[in-house]
Parts: C-alpha cells; sequence; structure tokens
DNA sequence: CCCGCACATATTGTCGACAACTTCGATCCA
DNA sequence: TGGATCGAAGTTGTCGACAATATGTGCGGG
C-alpha cells in the first residue's frame, strides 16, 4: 500500500488519504456513521471511490463495516485501547530491536537530527505533535526495521489508529517532556546497535503512553 | 472482517473467499497477472465485484497492486518467508501467551479434542494438512487469544500467506510427526496456564517450521 | 396498549459504459 | 541501425443507473 500523500496518483487515493485525516484529527468524529452518497458529494467523487477508500480505512481498522447495513468510524475504549497497545508494544517493540541490527548510520543520524528538532519545539513551549509519516519518530523507527511486512502491519494496520488515540486524547500535559526523554533513549540504544535495550525500551516507552492515554480516556467518560 | 465462508452474504464476500482459496492452494499460480475482465468472467461477476475482492486480497498481502497497471499474486521469496515468519513468531508467540491466559477450559478441551482426531489421521497415514480455519491447531490458538486486534492483524493480515507458503511448499515429509508434537507441547502448557511457557514453545515450533518450509524454497529454485 | 405485518423510503450492492492511462509496435528521422 | 515519437489496442479508473437489502412508519388484529 502507500504509505505518504504525496504518492497519490488516483482520485481513490487522494480520498482515502484524506478521509483517513478526518477521521484521525476528529473532523469525522468517532463512532459516526458514513454515508456513501454523503461523502461522495462532500469529496466531489463518485460512490465507487467512496466505497473503495472505506474498505482501505476498514484495513486501517478506523472503520467498520457490516453488509448491507453500511460503515461507521470505530469508536474509542478502553477496552479497545488496552488490545491495540497489547499488539502494539509486541510488533513496535519489535521494530526498535530490528531498526537496532538494520537502520544505516546515515539513517540512525537523521533520526539524532529529527530528535533535535523536536527538542526545540519542546523548549520553544510548543507542544510536541508529532506529524503523520517521516516527521514522526515512530514511523521512522518502523521503517528503519527494513521488514515488510512490520512495517506494512504496522503502517497500513495500526498506527492511524494508534495516532486516532494519541491526537483526540493524549497529547497534552506533562507528558510531553517524558514522551521526549523517552525517544531520545531509544534512539541511544539504537545508535548503539543494542538490539535489546532498543526493544526494552521502546516496549517501556509504549506501556507508559498507554497509561497516560488510559487515564484520560477514562476521565472523559 | 469476515472470518469464515459461511458468513459471505454479499457476491463480494463469496468471490473474496474463492479467490483466496484459489491462490492459497496455488490453482492460480503464485506471481501471475490478475485481469479484472478474465476473473469476472470467469467467476460470473461484474468488474466492480472482483475490484473489491483484489482490493481485500491485497489487505491479506495475497496480491500487490500498482495504480493503473493491475495487480498480481505475490511470489514465494526466501526473503519474504523469512520477513513474514520474524512476523509471525512474535505474534503467534504473543498470541500463544494470551490463550494461556483467556481461552476457556471447555475452549481447551476442545482444541484437544482437535488434536486427538488429527492424532488420528497421522497415525494413520493421512498427510497432516491443515485446513483453514476452525479445524486449524494455529487458528484456533490466535482466536484463543481474545485479543481483537491480534486476531484480525493476524487472520486478516498474514495467516493466509502463511498458509500459502505451507500448502505450495511445506506440507510434506517427515516434518508432519514432529510438528504434531510441537502442537500438543503447546496446547500442554496452555492447559497448564503457564503462559511463559506456552509463548517460547510457539515461537520455538514456528521457527521449526521456517527451517523446513526454507529448505523446500531454496531446493526448488 | 402492544405486537406483528406490510409498505414506503433510504441505503448499500452490482453492473456495464465511458474516460484515463499504460503498453507495445510501427513508423520516421537522424 | 538506433532511437525517439506517434498511434492503436488493451487495461484500469471512475461514474451513474438499476437491483437488492435494511430501516422506519402506520395500520390492523389481538
Amino acid at each position: 500500500m502507500l504509505f505518504s500523500i504525496d504518492q497519490a496518483v488516483t482520485a481513490a487515493d487522494k480520498t482515502f488519504f484524506q478521509l483517513r485525516k478526518d477521521i484521525v484529527e476528529g473532523v469525522i468524529p468517532a463512532d459516526s456513521k458514513l454515508s456513501e452518497i454523503e461523502l461522495s458529494t462532500k469529496y466531489a467523487v463518485g460512490r465507487s471511490v467512496i466505497r473503495e477508500s472505506i474498505n482501505r480505512l476498514e484495513t486501517c481498522h478506523l472503520v467498520e463495516r457490516k453488509a448491507n447495513v453500511g460503515a461507521r468510524v470505530v469508536a474509542l475504549t478502553p477496552e479497545g485501547l488496552v488490545e491495540l497497545y497489547e499488539v502494539r508494544e509486541s510488533l513496535e517493540g519489535m521494530a526498535a530491536r530490528l531498526a537496532a541490527e538494520n537502520m544505516t548510520d546515515q539513517e540512525i543520524n537523521d533520526l539524532n537530527s529529527l530528535l533535535s528538532s523536536h527538542f526545540q519545539e519542546v523548549k520553544d513551549g510548543d507542544s510536541y505533535y508529532q506529524e503523520a509519516g517521516d516527521l514522526d519518530f515512530h514511523y521512522r523507527v518502523i521503517l528503519g526495521s527494513k521488514n515488510k511486512h512490520l512495517i506494512s502491519t504496522l503502517i497500513d494496520g495500526i498506527y492511524h489508529l494508534v495516532r486516532m488515540y494519541r491526537v483526540q486524547l493524549g497529547m497534552t500535559g506533562p507528558r510531553v517532556t517524558t514522551a521526549f526523554d523517552e525517544h531520545k533513549h531509544v534512539v541511544q540504544a539504537i545508535s548503539n546497535r543494542d538490539q535489546e535495550l532498543a526493544e526494552m525500551l521502546m516496549r517501556r516507552h509504549i506501556s507508559y503512553s498507554r497509561l497516560n492515554i488510559e487515564k484520560k480516556l477514562v476521565a472523559k467518560k
């Protein structure tokens, strides 16, 4: 599948990326129904394009579909979060381990630069908002694993749902600085080619992150 | 997504299941091109149905698609196998651990019965061919994890590709008996609710299995 | 008053036609 | 002869019409 929006060539590609963005950022609310006709007028494309987009959103676990009934955006629930992060911990931990093994020195340097620029933002008081894609720490580590199946499972399968939870519930508060430090330590381990440590630190980081979001999710209820 | 063929209600569902079966079993050869028109006449449905089916096959990693060019069945390669099994080991290991935690006593009993009936087949000299779905050991353990994301990632994401390698390259020879014993030990650990052992035994079983298929794949070249 | 049935309405599922694009081969020019 | 360009054929992408299915409403019977 495609990874970033500049690779979009067909109308279905573009609509899919736009819809995904709107869902992740809450422009289209969680748990709301998706009407094909409504979307097709709003996004100015035919229904086939909308249908194909919805199909792809389903593989991202961002919408659920029932035959002859329709599709709706997933709901953000504590149970869903726990199950998602359980899988995420295992897979991203593995990604960190493989990244420590397989990333090139150049890529590790770039990752360090990226973190430095993030550091500026954190210091300047800007929120530590992670863009989707290339500018996101987790994204880089995942790609760094160099395992096509792992990359696809993570990016096409759960990455955007994770972002949905993060964006809609978890990107504020004092956790920002803490998270940044945790990222730094993971990169350190990757730089040292310490596979086991990289995996362990990543798992721990994700576990902390889950606790933080869980709190917000329960509080909101 | 749907898990078994009896849940298929639309033409797209049925066509998808049929196509998936034909690809996994090699009726449609690995690495061959999929023509929408050809398939739509052969399976007696419109092109939209074929297109939707191909989209779903893409999420199973059974076909790859390029915009304005078309789709083709994946090729079975040693590199692909290694990357696939790397992910599989991690995820199915996790599934075994969660299964040891979350399966009901009833489900564990059923799993034991299933293995007994498999034992008959092995003893009678029938090949230890694993049906897709409910009759497959791995399938049961995955469902036993009770983690929706893990289940979907495995079943919708890599399970059928694993089967494709197994069916087309690895289901013969003396490994059959060995594999059966390994299955038995995993179930034993699950019965004892020994999470760590279940994970470890499953990982080891998958690792052995990979070596076996790898041999065949290299030999075939 | 409640339950079930039938009809009307709205939504999704499927189809074939047309548009856009890629590919391959022939032709032309240097 | 080699290479580029143009054109034809075939494939995929997109669209709107029609069919099939679910949902909501009102009526009638119990």
